[in-house]
DNA sequence: GTTGGAGTTGAACGATCGTTCGAAAGCGCT
DNA sequence: AGCGCTTTCGAACGATCGTTCAACTCCAAC
């Protein structure tokens, strides 16, 4: 019967926290709309977070730290790189489309930290970034060259993923899997140069 | 040996403060950082501009304006549609790459307008999107229905599009016109599902 | 040389911002 | 009941925000 733990209490300050920052924006969200929408006092916020930037950079890591480490467990033993793609946009969208308002924040609100929050963060898009750039690699391994830039096609990927924060709603009649299997036709489709047949996407293994 | 114009200021204005928005951001930019920058005294913005979010939304009107009516002038005459889509794609990114302040603005800070600023804006990006979807119903009479949402598929290259500003250095070893071409390549061989010839893209044709 | 409007400014307005701090409240323990 | 530690809060801090305004300069028109 104990209450809430006081990590407990700061996840739901961050979720609460996040929502808003998705709502309003990092800066036009004052310390105070955040006391109001978690049910604290303005004061009792700063028990449990030292700034309102190590808020932002709370919501950013620890997400983008789920991400990552459900890219990793996602790829794990799978060796055909067709499918390691799928894989990794599956797993991208599934969390994307699963925590809205925090990966909201996290693309929309990067340029909002600095200092070592910053850098922290932005050695993290450098390792996932890295991550794809090598499947990128594998694919190209397997299928020959592709007649594409390597890094645009990267980042036209992370461009068609991050960007459905403006448009994408999760409850609307496009379906998370169907999204996850439009974008990764899509991709594959323009990367590799040729049809993807149904069976080679994760879908089929992923339930 | 006129001085400038009462426009020409004002346009001097609009893009010290666009320079000013992308890097800094629109809310973290004071009304005096951007007399700072842009060389008048704080007070002097207001004899040209009546409100910071005025400002703002020029940029945004402004410069969506050009995009449309580039876009119009682009396809004016085009019949292929995947030329058109080339075309399309074309006319973005050059004008992204050429402006990429005042669209990272326009892209980034879409949801800082509010009231009849926010929806005459809205208005654009709906009239835009539009245009975007009519040219994909084109291809799907043209080249057989597409194996992909369309709505997906339309988002998902506007995403491409419009992340650049996240990475893309136009001074950088990546070209406007390889940019491009690889979009090109990357949304159409996704889209219609076969390798498309260089021959069907607009840039052998655009100069 | 005077008028009048366009352009520009320093100084100030009230409002709101992120943050701090001392005090009070809750609570397990003796 | 009394102690010590965690948690919460009202009130206030200085700073900065967007905006306003009266006053000033400049210059063409008369």
């Amino acid at each position: 019967m104990a209450g809430p733990t006081r990590d407990q209490k700061l996840d739901t300050l961050l979720s609460a926290a996040a929502k808003v920052f998705a709502e309003r924006g990092y800066h036009e969200t004052s310390m105070r709309d955040l006391a109001r929408a978690s049910g604290v006092s303005l004061a009792g916020v700063y028990y449990y977070v030292q700034s309102k930037e190590e808020l932002l950079y709370l919501i950013q890591t620890r997400n983008f730290e789920a991400v990552i480490a459900g890219m990793r467990v996602a790829l794990q033993g799978v060796t055909d790189p067709i499918e390691r793609i799928g894989r990794f946009i599956d797993n991208h969208l599934d969390y994307f489309a699963a925590h809205m308002a925090e990966m909201k924040v996290l693309s929309h609100e990067a340029g909002a930290l600095s200092g070592e929050y910053l850098q922290k963060v932005n050695d993290m898009k450098r390792e996932y970034t890295r991550a794809l750039m090598d499947v990128l690699a594998d694919v190209e391994r397997a299928h020959g060259p592709a007649h594409l830039n390597r890094r645009v096609a990267a980042y036209s990927l992370f461009g068609m993923m991050n960007w459905i924060y403006n448009w994408y709603d999760p409850l609307g009649d496009v379906g998370v899997e169907m999204l996850s299997q439009n974008v990764c036709h899509l991709f594959l489709g323009g990367y590799v140069g040729l049809p993807v047949s149904d069976a080679a996407l994760p879908r089929s293994s992923a339930g």
